[in-house]
DNA sequence: ATCGGGACCTGCTTGC
DNA sequence: TGCAAGCAGGTCCCGA
């Protein structure tokens, strides 16, 4: 379940094997994602890879007859493997390189996407997209601000991809623990005080993550090379029940528009 | 405008 | 043992 840490490591893994080079045939097993695959992507043939980036959650290759973005949902993977490599039933889109390798798109559950936009235009999707946590632009008054006069609990206001992207459900409840704010706390009544400690826990777990998944991807070529997973550390995130690593008070679950969220009613209020 | 709920999809776990 | 229900999760869409 890739969250943002996941794909930028995603991206960082394929950059230098697709970075400069020809995609000479796009093979699509499977079209039938999230939304379907466009007849433009399905066509593309020797087009050059001029640029590999992320935004939010989508990883972007711009080439030089436009851009291929691809989401990887929650189930979904990116490998570089030699052409021939015999597919599985849930490799569903194989992007030939002129390096004689490929990118091969994987995922079982289809909730990833691969769109595409052309050059110099901006994706819908990508268009009202909240600031990069890790940036500048995301800070606490930021926060503090577009929450005013919210009254959506503010585990889903982190969520929301409007206010900030790349914040998913592990995240969201491992920083609002770390913050010591209730999940189910309205998103206009918090003060500044404690955005300040909520944008430092967001910052932090996130750059954790990060730390850790960079350090997995030593050989993106291997077939098992699977991004790795922050599971260490996880204070809450499919504990409920067991005991709070602050208080031992066991940990309590809540649902959040169909979402679970695990929460210390100790610890945050 | 904002909010909550449903839908999408499949594999794994749980329960009868 | 076998099968069905439940759950997971990012994002869009719709109705209130």
């Amino acid at each position: 379940m890739p969250e943002l840490p996941e794909v930028e490591t995603t991206k960082q893994g394929i950059f230098p094997y697709v970075m400069d080079e020809k995609i000479t045939q796009v093979v699509v097993r499977q079209s039938q994602l999230r939304w379907p695959i466009p007849n433009t992507v399905q066509q593309l043939a020797n087009a050059v890879v001029v640029a590999v980036t992320r935004r939010a959650k989508f990883i972007l290759l711009a080439t030089d007859q436009g851009q291929v973005l691809i989401h990887l949902g929650m189930t979904g993977a990116l490998r570089i493997l030699p052409q021939g490599v015999a597919p599985g039933k849930h490799d569903h889109v194989d992007f030939l390189l002129s390096s004689g390798l490929m990118l091969r798109y994987t995922d079982p559950r289809r909730f990833g996407a691969v769109l595409w936009a052309p050059t110099g235009e901006q994706h819908a999707m990508l268009q009202h997209l909240g600031p990069e946590p890790l940036s500048e632009e995301f800070s606490a008054a930021y926060l503090h601000a577009q929450a005013q006069g919210r009254s959506k609990a503010i585990k889903p206001f982190i969520m929301d991809n409007k206010i900030v992207v790349g914040v998913g459900n592990i995240y969201a409840q491992e920083a609002l623990f770390k913050a010591g704010i209730h999940p189910s706390r309205a998103a206009g009544r918090i003060s500044l005080a404690r955005y300040q400690a909520l944008h430092q826990a967001i910052v932090a777990v996130l750059n954790a993550a990060l730390a850790a998944g960079g350090t997995t991807l030593k050989d993106f070529t291997k077939a098992d090379g699977q991004p790795g997973y922050f599971q260490q550390e996880l204070a809450v995130y499919g504990r409920a029940g067991e005991p709070c690593v602050n208080c031992a008070a066991p940990l309590k679950k809540a649902l959040h528009g169909q979402r679970s969220t695990v929460y210390c009613g100790r610890c945050q209020r």
